[in-house]
DNA sequence: CCTATATCAGATCGACTGACATCT
DNA sequence: CAGATGTCAGTCTATCTGATATAG
């Protein structure tokens, strides 16, 4: 039944929706690519954050990337055990962790960065470049104005 | 710490990211709104799956909109105690339902369309209308090459 | 004493899996 | 008997709440 397997039109006319599913669509394709390098978005978001701010602490990453506290214990688990972060308590305030980025974990960004190509690659396909970053802008667009916490550094 | 809530530009550099992210916000915004007059967006799928195709078995609005038959069951009892449609065994094939929309599921279609453009106001207001239907023409043809459920009636 | 940090335990929700009674 | 349909029970994951030990 290809016929039957069409969505609704009047679902297809609701960009909120199209968005949804684009979202989800993307979320999956990168988690696909990322995991197979023992990689996870979470896991992805922490390394940018490191690589771009330098080291922080959880409770800072975890507000920079509206993660909770509470699940970034696991998250940062994880990167320590794959060698791509340094937890080090902060002599100055023995209560946080100096978290930083190690060598494996620079290079660990690099192969992110590859899946995320492929990812675009697959995901925008049907869009030329020029398509692509327009898409890119309008995005970035909307999320600067709904979430302050979207806001490239100025 | 306005300064310590900004993403980091590496992930802003994703689209994959943005699209994510834009995703969850749309999903939560509608489902905002809809939730006001008791609606869920799973609600919504069917409704309009209803009103655009008219009667059918739970079995085919599954698979239309990609709901897992198990979990459309809550979804229609939902539908069903609110009286917004109604369910009937099919004469013809007693393991079927024939699920058809009730005046009260109508007009909580119109309902439901208008928590849609509500939902744009708040989602795309940093858009101009030329933008929005830029934005939704992008994601539209993403989805229709990704996704064989994304293809409109032809 | 009050607050901040990291952590743990548990609730909740959406999506998915497996089994099953009923019917064709 | 094989296959389809609706249903139920249970898993898995991500997200969110609440509580707590330790430090400031």
């Amino acid at each position: 039944m290809d016929d039957a397997a069409r969505l609704p039109p009047s679902l297809l006319a609701i960009t909120a929706f199209l968005l949804s599913k684009a979202g989800r669509l993307a979320r999956q394709t990168l988690g696909e690519h990322l995991s197979a390098h023992q990689l996870h978005l979470s896991h992805l978001a922490v390394l940018t954050a490191l690589a771009d701010f330098g080291p922080a602490a959880q409770r800072q990453l975890g507000a920079r990337l509206s993660i909770d506290p509470s699940d970034l214990v696991a998250v940062m688990d994880d990167l320590e055990s794959a060698d791509w972060i340094q937890r080090r308590r902060d002599p100055a305030d023995r209560r946080r962790y100096v978290v930083s980025l190690t060598k494996a974990g620079w290079t660990a960004l690099e192969v992110a960065a590859r899946d995320a190509a492929a990812t675009h690659d697959e995901l925008l396909a049907p869009l030329d470049l020029r398509e692509r970053e327009q898409l890119h802008r309008l995005l970035l667009r909307v999320l600067t104005h709904l979430d302050p916490h979207a806001r490239a550094e100025g």
